[in-house]
DNA sequence: TATATATTTTGATAATTCTAGAAATATAGT
DNA sequence: ACTATATTTCTAGAATTATCAAAATATATA
């Protein structure tokens, strides 16, 4: 992970609308959700939302499977740990206490 | 926690140059950084710094505290915290197989 | 009060991004 | 081939943001 990914990412989820995209294809699991499915969610036009799926696929937060005509959108729950792991992990490593009292833990795994 | 101020938070990280003082100060821990350390770490100008800083103030990301003349920055470890349970503390609880199977755990206490 | 240091605010420009309507594309069924 | 459904691309205007030099502010010390 470097800092122009992780600041992508975040940019990403930094509107939202797209983060509610992101969080309701955190919440539908490995199933997902089709784009007019979203779309139905979320209330918003579909070239609006085609957009914003976009950004979150540049980005690298969420992965897309076609079936036919409908478009599946998933979730990428291995980026948004690293993400995390990115943001936090290094924590107090410069701190003249060093990070011995840190606990840092950030689990994520769906089966 | 809502979903704008979840933004912001993310909107505030999602530029390369913020992000790399966010995480500057938190490898620095609760000792923290005076701007004018920042500025030479991070050699940009200091109006430029100072706007970035206070972007992440506005986005409660960090605290600072005066001690005379110079101003220390701190990482604010409780909101970052709430930010990542934000983002996947929900995993998978509308698919049908549930989440009893998704392991979900972010913890991050500094003393 | 005068000076020095630390930091912020102002102001202006360039660049990026959000939004959505309209048109185009892709896939499947009749 | 024609139609229907699903989704994307094109296009353009409005709004927001990044950047930094210069001026202003805040605090401490002599």
């Amino acid at each position: 992970m470097n800092v122009e990914t992780a600041a992508s990412q975040m940019e990403a989820l930094g509107k939202p609308k797209r983060l509610d995209i992101y969080r309701a294809l955190i919440r539908a699991g490995k199933e997902g959700l089709s784009v007019g499915a979203l779309q139905e969610k979320m209330a918003i036009p579909g070239s609006t939302l085609s957009h914003h799926l976009k950004t979150l696929m540049i980005a690298d937060l969420i992965t897309q499977e076609r079936q036919a005509t409908t478009l599946i959108c998933r979730a990428n729950y291995a980026s948004v740990k690293q993400l995390i792991d990115y943001l936090v992990c290094e924590c107090c490593i410069d701190s003249s206490q060093g990070n011995a009292d840190c606990e840092i833990n950030t689990s994520l795994t769906c089966s």
